[in-house]
DNA sequence: GTCTATAGCATGATAGAC
DNA sequence: GTCTATCATGCTATAGAC
């Protein structure tokens, strides 16, 4: 019998890791975030950290990476095609606001992680393929809405879906910080409400 | 002769020490910003940290009060009385984007600081200020716009400032990520056009 | 691959001479 | 008040036994 931990893929050992670093992450912040600490959460010894990732910045990355999977997939879950379009806009919004509000903490550092990104020439490219990412996703819908021709934007959908964006991304910030559930809703209704003005058709 | 150094007051040694924090924070981030690094930036000895703040949160507590009172004061600098609805709105917007644009590696390290100082139970104060400040000063000159009587507003003025923050917040944070000013000046102009919607009167 | 031990360095904070 | 020297701790990363 020896205490030796069983054999796993890199790979598996990876995803233990970075479940870790997002633990510490949501629990103490990104500052917190150690090798050491990241190791500890995992219940691995500290030299597992170095065979797995080749610096602290490339764990870092792999957090990132595997947020923005989880973050798109989860910001367009829910079907709104029956709605009509400020309801639509409504909808959307508020569902970027209900993953913030589902974990905060997670939000929270989650901010942190990508200010520090975007400043570490090594980690820029990560933080811009999300805001790419999320601008594209957001004009696809807005481009599929208008499929069936019952009424078109007034507005070029690349503006509109940074306008979108940048409206999740406020309301978002706004209730990290008051966590007014009200006050941002009466805002998204608002938003909706000006943006909808941006429809021309039977539908509006 | 002696080399010890002049004696000043306890308050212009912490302006000197702030003013080091920032040239830190910008240049190589939060994670830079070490007592060490602080005092020899200013150009002072490492044990004149603690004889003028307490701890670091004490330090970041000051430069976050500093930040709030100088973004106040540069984001309502330029006078709009002259302008209709839609192009002060404009006006607003891009006035906040530019200082931003100004100074993006300050801005993108406060980023950071703010992050950070959310998560802190010791500094969450400072940023829950920073946002009621802002909020309210937006409220106040939607509403001094309305003095005039040749318009009104068709929603709250307190969620219409909610609106506005929350837009200009997530402007500067896709500017800073993609630095491309004429998406931002698109973003800026359908914003205040959808926003003017809300003016009822003479001057819509 | 796995783990222990440690190198080598930076940190926040303090003690104590002047 | 001012400054030097230092303490105790924590960090990333690596060397090397198994």
């Amino acid at each position: 019998m020896t205490t030796t931990q069983e054999h796993r893929s890199v790979e598996e050992r990876r995803d233990q890791l970075v479940d870790a670093a997002l633990a510490v992450l949501r629990d103490e912040g990104v500052a917190a975030v150690t090798t050491r600490a990241v190791t500890s959460r995992a219940g691995l010894p500290h030299g597992t950290f170095h065979y797995c990732f080749a610096t602290k910045p490339a764990l870092f990355r792999a957090v990132l990476e595997r947020q923005l999977r989880t973050a798109m997939a989860a910001a367009f879950a829910t079907d709104t095609a029956a709605l009509a379009p400020e309801a639509r806009i409504t909808a959307g919004l508020t569902a970027h606001l209900d993953t913030t509000r589902a974990d905060p903490a997670t939000a929270l550092a989650l901010v942190e992680l990508f200010a520090l990104a975007r400043r570490d020439p090594g980690l820029q490219d990560v933080a811009d393929w999300e805001q790419r990412a999320y601008v594209a996703a957001v004009r696809a819908h807005l481009e599929a809405w208008t499929d069936d021709r019952r009424f078109r934007w007034t507005a070029p959908p690349e503006t509109l879906a940074r306008l979108l964006v940048a409206l999740a991304d406020g309301v978002s910030t706004a209730w990290l910080q008051d966590r007014d559930d009200a006050a941002a809703a009466a805002t998204i209704a608002l938003a909706a409400r000006t943006t909808a003005t941006l429809v021309d058709g039977s539908a509006s």
